[in-house]
RNA sequence: GAUCCCGUAGCUCAGCCGGUAGAGCACUUGACUUUUAAUCAAGGAGUCAUGGGUUCGAAUCCCAUCGGGAUCACCA
């Protein structure tokens, strides 16, 4: 049995009063409406037309009652506005039931109810409908928090411990309309980049999430079990393998945004399952990729923010291209004043140890430079800033730099100081990706948890010959917490994972 | 996984050198037919996260557990 609070048991009763005077407190109709919140407030002048009778619905979320007549707000969707209802407007005859009982005090704050009426301006300047019909449609039983803002735009009472806000997304987006603004924009970052890449003819394709061999990426898996084939699948921590596969099928250009699920920490930049978009397309390389993602993501920054700088924290960054290119021994060196280009592993494990940085047997070349990078560089990197040309070892899937030895043909976007997008010109020697397989191999029985898986399917894909390629991939939730200057990765997630509520 | 902080009314929080709970908003009752954090008067509301312990007595001190946050490690 369910414990109520006093003021729960008192919706209860307002609901079962009334369903005495013979109204439906959730009605099956449906309610008209011709106009919201938002528009009323932006188009309507005084003495304009079009205003006379207008219907809109949503909650009522304030109540300032004068006696005969009260003053309250109504929010929809597109925001709040201020409803005047007076009994005798909505109560012409002798019965004033429906003002003074179900109005006045039988209805509560979050309560949805349409309303019909006209448009005016109050002395105090205020755009309001002047109820003359009053619908209830739907009754609510828990009380929302109140959240009020004052003269001076100071909010009190805020709603804003996170539990509770992640718990309970749907109060936090009805009570906290910052909130709803940040999952506008994230909607709306995924929709202009869709657009983006249908416009230049490139397809949105859907690839397995339950995969037999997690390939495409070095992480940790979620394992599951399907029954009818008796075998165990991997929610996939990546779709690389499957898009290629599609290019060696034909098509010029494939694209997926979708979720990818990564068994490993949580925490404010990572959540367990996270969206993804990868894109390939056929005979371009890296180079045209860097092109590529500048105007696709100064375009979603001007269409989003309309502009396209955007304010990060302490930062203003500028999302207009170019951005800097940067190679990965140049900017080492320029954030360290070390050269490490000709460096052995002995040599690299030497600056590791100078810059205390902490190093285990295990780690290889390119995994020393990458930990160098790491704590000595990343950081700095705040405007958008190309890192390019990885060592090899890091990197199982790119091609082999077409001048430099012992690289690849790679690129990483970091923006205030994190990665967001991460690009190859694709492997597409069948022999070479064979070897670095089994390089990968080796990894893991060393006992590298993150070593890649060899996948003998996409490898004959390969055989089968697939075009020279460049692809990429742009983490979503990261762009979008910068371009809504949101610090934690479950401000941009409608429900983020947590551990259950109740033991 | 490690360390630190937090969990008291629907919401935001106070109380924490131990003496069985307070404020504002919300809620209830009343007044007010252009108010806007409406105002005015009166009133009700809480297994103080959970379970143990110390004590004559625990929201308060101690231990454990659960949940959350921050920092670190791993990573996108």
């Amino acid at each position: 049995m369910q414990h109520l609070s006093e003021q729960e048991i008192l919706r209860r009763e307002n609901l079962q009063k009334i369903r005495e005077l013979g109204i439906d407190p959730y009605p099956a109709g449906m309610f008209d409406i011709t106009a919201t919140a938002a528009h009323i407030k932006e188009t309507y002048e005084e003495g304009a037309t079009g205003f006379e009778n207008v219907q809109l619905a949503g909650r009522l979320m304030m109540v300032r009652d004068m006696g005969k007549a009260c003053f309250a707000e109504l929010q929809d969707s597109s925001g709040r506005i201020q409803i005047y209802v007076r009994r005798d407007d909505i109560c012409p005859g002798e019965d004033k039931s429906l003002f003074d009982e179900v109005f006045k005090k039988l209805l509560d704050i979050g309560d949805f109810i349409g309303v019909q009426g006209f448009v005016f301006r109050t002395r105090m300047g205020e755009t309001t409908v002047h109820v003359q019909q009053l619908t209830v449609l739907s009754k609510a039983l828990r009380n929302l928090p109140i959240v009020k803002t004052d003269a001076e735009g100071n909010v009190h009472d805020a709603f804003t411990d996170p539990e509770q806000r992640y718990r309970m997304r749907y109060v936090d987006l009805i009570v906290n309309g910052q909130v709803k603004d940040v999952f506008l924009k994230r909607s709306r970052i995924i929709s202009v980049m869709r657009r983006f890449f249908d416009d230049k003819g490139w397809l949105e394709v859907e690839t397995p999430i339950l995969q037999p061999i997690h390939g495409g990426a070095l992480a940790r898996p979620f394992k599951t079990f399907h029954n009818t084939l008796d075998m165990p699948l991997f929610m996939r921590i990546a779709n690389e393998l499957y898009l290629k596969r599609l290019i060696v099928g034909g098509f010029d250009g494939v694209y997926e945004i979708g979720k990818m699920f990564r068994n490993e920490g949580m925490d404010r930049t990572h959540n367990p399952e996270f969206t993804s978009m990868e894109i390939y397309v056929a005979y371009k390389d890296y180079e045209w990729m860097m092109e590529m993602v500048e105007q696709c993501i100064e375009t979603i920054a001007r269409e989003v923010n309309g502009d396209t700088k955007t304010q990060v924290g302490e930062q203003v960054i500028e999302f207009a291209g170019p951005y800097r290119r940067l190679s990965m021994f140049d900017a080492i060196r320029e954030h360290t004043g070390i050269d490490i280009s000709e460096m052995d592993e002995a040599a690299l494990r030497e600056v590791c140890k100078n810059f205390h940085i902490e190093v285990d047997a295990s780690m290889g070349k390119g995994k020393l430079i990458d930990e160098i990078f790491g704590e000595k560089v990343e950081k700095h990197l705040i405007q958008p800033t190309y890192i390019t040309d990885y060592p090899l070892e890091m990197t199982p899937l790119a091609k082999k730099h077409r001048s430099k030895p012992g690289l690849v043909e790679r690129f990483e976007l970091f923006v205030n100081g994190k990665e967001i997008a991460n690009a190859y010109s694709e492997l597409n020697d069948p022999i070479d990706q064979r070897e670095r397989f089994a390089e990968q191999l080796r990894l893991s029985e060393r006992g590298d948890l993150e070593a890649m898986s060899l996948d003998e399917d996409f490898l004959r894909a390969l055989e089968y010959g697939m075009p020279p390629t460049s692809g990429l991939g742009i983490g979503i939730d990261r762009l979008a917490m910068l371009l809504t200057n949101q610090h934690a990765i479950q401000e941009v997630l409608f429900f983020p994972q947590m551990r259950p509520e109740k033991p």
